[in-house]
DNA sequence: TATCAATACATAAGAAAATTATGTATATAA
DNA sequence: TTATATACATAATTTTCTTATGTATTGATA
């Protein structure tokens, strides 16, 4: 696990679209599942993580339950109708992102 | 030109790109050659752009001399030999994050 | 000739987003 | 009983950006 500035800036975008796909999760989930797709490349911070879920909370994209398992209690977090729209929106901006990086680094994919 | 954060963490890397292609550029040059690039959808502000290049020659990845055109002091930057390798450590630090987040993103780009 | 845009540098104040360091608490395996 | 995994959270600090200034020259325009 490299030092990795948390992606610069597209944490939200990540979480986001996590929920879109997994429809509910709690935030260890998270950090497990982006352990788990990243093989083992990308560590989220809780310091970053947890902050980040409290923002998007606060800004009306994500709605919040708790649960008991194990007499340890799990907060998940579910998209809401804004926050759906709010990913379509963010990866739009990350594709864009990504474009203009690669022109500007000629890191440009191959065939194209 | 929108809010970019510019670009997330990644100026540093373009300044070097840049430096790389070009042998030596001057700041203002700079901003002018990613606007260019870009289309005009990235703008350089002089607030970041000038602290990044401050610290890249404090770090000893770029070396500086000054011209004067026109009455106008230009400060050109060019890479130093361990400026050189840095380009390549941060291109391939680059590849990974891109890949890294499209895999996460699900932006994985067509055929592959 | 006054004024504005472009060229060219720079720094300071503030905000955003991360890292690092703590803190609480339970379950489970060694 | 001690360490690791699970599960949350916040505080201090750092990095990196935006926004706002500041200086100064050239060239076009009104």
């Amino acid at each position: 696990m490299s030092t990795n500035p948390l992606l610069k800036g597209s944490l939200q975008t990540i979480i986001l679209k996590l929920l879109e796909d997994n429809d509910q999760m709690y935030g260890y989930e998270i950090t497990q599942k982006v352990k788990e797709v990243s093989e083992g490349e990308i560590m989220l911070t809780e310091g970053a993580l947890y902050p980040a879920l409290h923002k998007l909370e606060a800004d009306g994209f994500l709605e919040t339950f708790t649960q008991v398992v194990d007499n340890r209690v799990r907060k998940y977090y579910r998209l809401t109708e804004q926050g759906g729209k709010e990913v379509t929106s963010k990866l739009t901006e990350a594709q864009a992102f990504i474009d203009q990086l690669q022109t500007l680094l000629n890191l440009k994919p191959a065939t194209k």
